[in-house]
DNA sequence: TATTGTTATACTCTATAACTATA
DNA sequence: TATAGTTATAGAGTATAACAATA
């Protein structure tokens, strides 16, 4: 009745449904969502990032986006700008109470998130942020190689 | 305006949103949800799992379980049956379907994945693999902190 | 004609609290 | 009295498709 099926994914897939559950728990007293903080801290480092942009940094599709946006804006953390060289762009950026939740809650998450290291060695530390890098960048490739199997959407 | 912070953890971020992104986009296509999946997944190597075992390891909490759990009912692929030793019990099973589905899906939905590592050394693949488990251990640990901070639902 | 963003729809997940029934 | 699971409620995210305004 059992199959066994390697670890290295199981253990991929229970690791990160873990670490998130455990970094939404920290964002839930912010009172704000995953996504929403998503959010938060992309524009945290930018100047106001056009609405499709920050729709393709944080994944969400563009109808689901005008909705956490609106909460976003309802929550006076972030504004939507008409862009000046484009009337159907909008530049959204965070609002000083926004950027000042930035300021204060990242830091704290990063701190947070942190306590996870705790018993790290350096070198453990290392290990870990080189096999992310890996991980990452072998995901955005592959991300890119499906999108443009679906849509052409892509102009260069 | 810009402020920098530690790479590691923004990476961490951003590796297990674009993961959950790209793992999801295999999911759908088996038109099943995220949860939905998890549960067929974690059921898949047992033969039964009782509600409240389910639910821990899946870290769904009780009143959204049950909804997950009847929409794969109505699908057919997991049944209920009472325990037999604890009246209030439910024991969650796969379905002949639903184990036909986890059989065929989920060596599928590794390879999906598997795909992620196609440029790597297998020295990678285990640096990756050992960096994931001591990075799960981290996050069960402390995750069992935080909630023995909450409640005191832990019997032991 | 293509693109940006909004609106509308319908569904799933989410936490939480009140509830039933067993222990 | 405590625990297992259901039900009810209200909110948020999700994909998708139709739509308005602009390019």
């Amino acid at each position: 009745m059992k199959s066994t099926f390697p670890t290295v994914l199981r253990e991929l897939l229970r690791t990160h449904q873990a670490f998130l559950s455990y970094a939404a728990s920290h964002v839930q007293k912010l009172d704000l969502t995953l996504p929403q903080f998503d959010i938060i801290i992309t524009l945290g480092n930018t100047d106001g990032l056009p609405y499709k942009i920050l729709g393709e940094k944080t994944l969400i599709t563009k109808g689901t986006l005008t909705g956490v946006i609106s909460r976003l804006e309802d929550k006076g953390l972030v504004q939507r700008d008409a862009s000046k060289t484009d009337g159907r762009s909008q530049i959204i950026r965070l609002t000083e109470t926004g950027y000042a939740l930035f300021e204060r809650t990242f830091p704290e998450h990063l701190l947070f998130i942190n306590r996870l290291f705790d018993n790290y060695s350096p070198e453990d530390v290392i290990n870990l942020e080189a096999a992310l890098k890996q991980l990452h960048e072998a995901v955005i490739s592959l991300r890119s190689e499906e999108q443009e199997k679906i849509v052409d959407d892509t102009e260069a």
